[in-house]
DNA sequence: TTTACAAATCGTAATGATTACGATAATATT
DNA sequence: AATATTATCGTAATCATTACGATTTGTAAA
């Protein structure tokens, strides 16, 4: 998702579009991959010095509720990362830099058929490795 | 896995096998599906009561160190099971009652194919919903 | 079956991520 | 510019998990 595309969203959903919020969305757009709270709040600390964690996590769930954000779990922290295509995808994520790749590959339909009379709601499938960037270093 | 073989295994591993270590994998071999660290206090704390948080979550850490447990992270909290069957395998599991139910679909061969140079270490698949036992209550 | 020693457990405090709150500041609309 | 609403601050509370010195207990050898 754009940058721009994200900011336009929040002011659409009647939310304002604060400097601060502003700069959280550039730090994940940049990132391209997941990241922590804390790593957010490292990034904002030196332009806004004491941020409050409020501040950080209030935001961080509502770009989530308005669908600004793709989450999932890591070593019991939240990671977050801005919401790519709008298609349906998994990702590899990268141990060393947490960027991320697309794969296109989904067997619920599969899965579907295996668990018949099961309610299925929702499901997660993620790779976890090395990527060839972080290979060579 | 088994409840004895479990327990034998801690043996042969030069552990003791303690009173509350088999009463722990006793919870797990009847769970059958995942559980937290607080589920396992909890079930315990009639009989042992005042157990300590030390003891349980050290014995949940061995306990997955020498593979008798399997983990998951659900909503910020691990999630522990009595490891199952020896093959590759996947999880459907049931938001309400934690319950598993196997899963033998791996697109682990085709992802590999699509991530050429990526070094793949691991991956996570699981199917979360309503087990057909819960949709009837 | 006692002894001895390593391992396990207790009771509790510390940690780390996240959430919460009353007071203050900033944004958007009129 | 005034006003009402929303956002942020500074900090404390919460929750799961980890850590630690003191004490107890299993195990295997005497």
């Amino acid at each position: 998702m754009e940058l721009n595309e994200a900011i336009k969203e929040i002011k659409r959903q009647g939310y304002k579009t604060t400097a601060k919020r502003k700069a959280m969305l550039r730090f994940f757009a940049e990132a391209d991959g997941y990241r922590t709270a804390k790593d957010l709040i490292n990034h904002l600390e030196p332009a806004y010095k004491g941020i409050s964690f409020d501040t950080v996590y209030r935001n961080l769930h509502l770009f989530d509720n308005i669908g600004l954000m793709e989450t999932t779990e890591l070593n019991g922290e939240k990671h977050f990362r801005i919401s790519c295509s709008h298609h349906h995808h998994h990702h590899f994520i990268c141990k060393d830099c947490g960027k991320t790749k697309e794969i296109e590959v989904c067997p619920m339909d599969e899965v579907h058929r295996a668990l018949d009379n099961y309610a299925i709601e929702d499901h997660k499938f993620e790779i976890y490795g090395i990527c060839p960037v972080c290979q060579e270093a």
